[in-house]
DNA sequence: CTAGTTGCAAAATATTTGCAAAACC
DNA sequence: GGTTTTGCAAATATTTTGCAACTAG
């Protein structure tokens, strides 16, 4: 919570409601898991706050909106440099930290300024095996 | 051309259309790229169509779902194993063939099993860095 | 007090679907 | 001819926006 503390926006109670789901989340929640988890305690609660707040904090690197997911965006509090794996069944994301050297050879880089990069790995999840299987 | 050639579909004009378009094609098109570059030559091609010929394509193989784009799709008729450079202002995609040994660490894996991965490099293309330096 | 935020509803954008008519093989 | 595909329109899903009312600082 306190990573997010103070970073220029005005704390309102969907805010710190947001903020405080969000701390710590492993889950990689859409924009929708946030609205409907937070529902219960804010039942009127709009997307339009919820959108508006992940903007926000994307703006300010208090997050990062990860594309992985074809269907709907999901959003990663956590702002260290990572890597996804990613279930193609269930669309489960977990994070990966091994640290890659990835350089774009000379000739391929067509003029472009380099300013980061992401892994997506794919693969499909314990469960979705085991449910594969049966 | 040759490569979509009788993996099983009936080769309507539309679909001929369509895979003539993405044949060779680098631009890693949306379905709405797509669909109105043909509009011309088939006034009466939908949405539908060309959804579902992609989607149908997807199936067998015939090209990559691209999730980099966090506004749409996007559709990449090369599919060897390569990855992608964006620019984050234009959203140019650019592929990229270096190759990279992307191994998990083991207590990182959470036992999926693995079967792929796709590298995002982000960047600012020479245009969009000109047109910010004006 | 006031700039920034909320909530609602409507709009915008992207994608999917039902189904009758048409067309490939 | 039979199955698949097309095209249209409507439906669904996701995200954005306009704006009046509200509120944190």
């Amino acid at each position: 919570m306190e990573k997010y503390k103070d970073i220029g926006l005005k704390l309102t109670p969907q805010r710190l409601a947001i903020l405080n789901y969000l701390d710590g989340n492993k889950e990689h929640p859409s924009a929708e898991d946030i609205y409907r988890a937070l529902l219960k305690r804010f039942p009127t609660m709009s997307f339009a706050t919820v959108y508006n707040t992940l903007e926000t904090l994307r703006q300010r690197g208090g997050l990062i909106e990860l594309t992985i997911d074809p269907d709907k965006k999901r959003f990663d509090p956590n702002t260290e440099p990572h890597h996804h794996l990613i279930c193609v069944k269930c669309k489960r994301i977990v994070d990966i930290h091994g640290d890659y050297k990835l350089p774009i050879p000379n000739g391929e880089r067509a003029g472009f300024e380099i300013i980061g990069n992401h892994i997506e790995f794919y693969g499909i999840c314990p469960k979705c095996k085991k449910a594969n299987s049966l």
